[in-house]
DNA sequence: CATGAATGAGACTTCATTCAT
DNA sequence: CATGAATGAAGTCTCATTCAT
């Protein structure tokens, strides 16, 4: 089962290494434009460029820009969802909240970027591709929530009953797109009293 | 203070009516074109057509194309923050809140658009001005939340102190911003639950 | 009636003078490109430079490059047309081959150019537009021919009846057809005795 | 005669019988290929993959592109030749013109495909080599026809005098091109009825 | 004031060809 | 001998912007 569940995943990795490195090259390159630039007004010269590659090449490799977009979308969503699966207690949660924030704040490289986010939800207004991917990483992290706000606390879990749980997930899920759309313009704010707003807010969505 | 803002804006209003009929019109059709297809993928050609005038002739009201991005930004932000002038009671503020979701996610034309205030959030991370615009209308509207939070019940106020205010409305906006984004998704959701959830959310943060 | 006639045509010619003027001189330029360099050989900037203008502009006339293909080739088509209808005697027709062999292998630039007409007919293999457009005026063609041939000598016909008339249209399509494309290696041929073989051929082929 | 023939075609074959092999594999490809997109629209890779053998091995065995046309050309033409030389009696020949026709209105793969024919006429207007390959074909059948035109009918042939039989020749062949021109479009004509006036025609081409 | 024709830069993409492995 | 990754040039097309009319 371990093993199939790898393969599963793994297939792609170790059926050919050099390629998978040559995508792994192109969509960090390409993460880092779409973040300096935006979708649109990232070239495929400039992904090219900074992937140190032809442009010709990336085509080997993606049949299209758009395939470039669509999987930078979905590796960025996985990384989202990676992080869900992690909470186990609503002090975790408070603390994983502040955090998020600062690092949307700091843009650090290694989370979800707030900009991309951002554009590729509006990109989801008109491209039906885009709101697939989205909407099904939604509600997939709303399941997980749900598990978790709904099991019992013995087994690491909030103990809400599952009616409750649905809606409390979607707002908590408000909340956690609210900050990151709070962190891009980077205001100066009291970190503790931040703390403690947020732990109250934590503390009432909890709640029975 | 009102008469200064209304001054600062007024200016082009006053001086004359022709011309800014005309940046009107352009705004309009331009409002329309970015919400359909984005603040890039839009061109001059399709805000003119939707104008019904000639490319050429917006260059006489906008420098360009920039000019009118930053001119709609402007625009929905002074439409966003005029709402916030209005709050007078916590169960406005739930109320408003639903009614903002619900509007958002059927794409109200009447109201600041989703994806286009996500878009300009994202752009706000590469483009100083827009940034900049963006700060203001969020610190001005914080302030009027600020001010409404602190003010005291008997005139029309929450009655908060004034630190603790401060960091609420950072929290409240959060929210508010979060379920604009989430309403982009279009998710299904029980509206008797969210009411019950988001008015929960309202009193904790309404709370001494 | 010739009014009416009158209007039919000219309707796009008076309805923009200047835009039509402009389509010509796109077309003439790439039925030049295509003449020397093929349908897909012959780029865009080549045509617009045998145009003296951006190839930008070319599109404002023209959907694409398809579409320059498919004008020229309907272009050529009716020039072709216009022949057949002019026929009256079978001393013309023997007379007409022999010219039309002659202007071919000149490559005098009035007349129908024998090389697109080839690659026309191979493209119509691939491409059900073209297809659809060479069938036309071909069937068109036969149809004049019948009609021509099947009209009693008294009118100016040649007096078969109709069912052989068909046959003879088709076998008589066939050479010239073949004419062209004998025209393009440029054999060198005893002109004298070649009349007389197309005489001799035309002949029979009018022959009750 | 014939021994000198086939010694300047044999030299690449009994030199190396593997690498011969390899170039029928890439000429079969490529003539698949060339019929189903043209010359020009064909890519390497799609004859490479059509061949089962990787882009950068052809150019072991072909110089490039052009070498591969040049060389599915020389072949076809050699395959119309061998026609030509089969050619005994006026009956025969009537017959093989419908039998042409047919097969290649059918685009019967064993046959010289029309498209490509017409393509490959076309090209000899723009392109030297292939002018001469064409020209030294046609010229070779001519003199084949001629030859057999001219030949007495006791040894197989019909018996024109030879001055005659130039000419008669050219009309003819002319005549075999149109019939390739005229399957492409497929048109629907009555079997027997084109049986009738091909045999009329060839009749008058051979007779005194 | 208004038009829309015109440009030129630049975007995406394809492809013949080469070469390290 | 064979592969297929890699390149660079070229092709089609779009678009913000300008300017003669």
């Amino acid at each position: 089962m371990a093993a199939m569940a790898g393969a599963m995943n793994a297939g792609p990795v170790t059926e050919n290494p050099r390629a998978e490195a040559q995508r792994e090259r192109i969509l960090c390159a390409a993460q880092q434009c779409f973040i300096d630039h935006g979708f649109h007004a990232a070239s495929m010269a400039s992904i090219a460029e900074t992937a140190q590659m032809s442009a010709g090449l990336m085509y080997r490799y993606f049949e299209n820009k758009n395939a470039i977009v669509l999987a930078i979308i979905e590796r960025q969503l996985e990384e989202g969802r990676a992080h869900v699966a992690r909470l186990r207690s609503s002090s975790d949660l408070a603390a994983d909240l502040l955090g998020f924030f600062e690092r949307w704040r700091a843009r650090d490289p290694g989370l979800m970027n707030a900009a991309l986010f951002l554009e590729m939800n509006a990109e989801a207004t008109r491209d039906p591709q885009i709101a697939t991917a989205l909407r099904r990483s939604d509600e997939a992290m709303r399941r997980d929530l749900v598990a978790w706000l709904s099991r019992s606390s013995g087994e690491g879990g909030i103990g809400l009953p599952r009616e409750v749980a649905v809606t409390r997930a979607f707002v908590l899920q408000a909340f956690v797109k609210g900050l990151a759309v709070s962190a891009v313009l980077q205001a100066e704010i009291d970190h503790a009293a931040l703390e403690a707003a947020i732990d109250a807010q934590v503390q009432r969505l909890l709640a029975p």
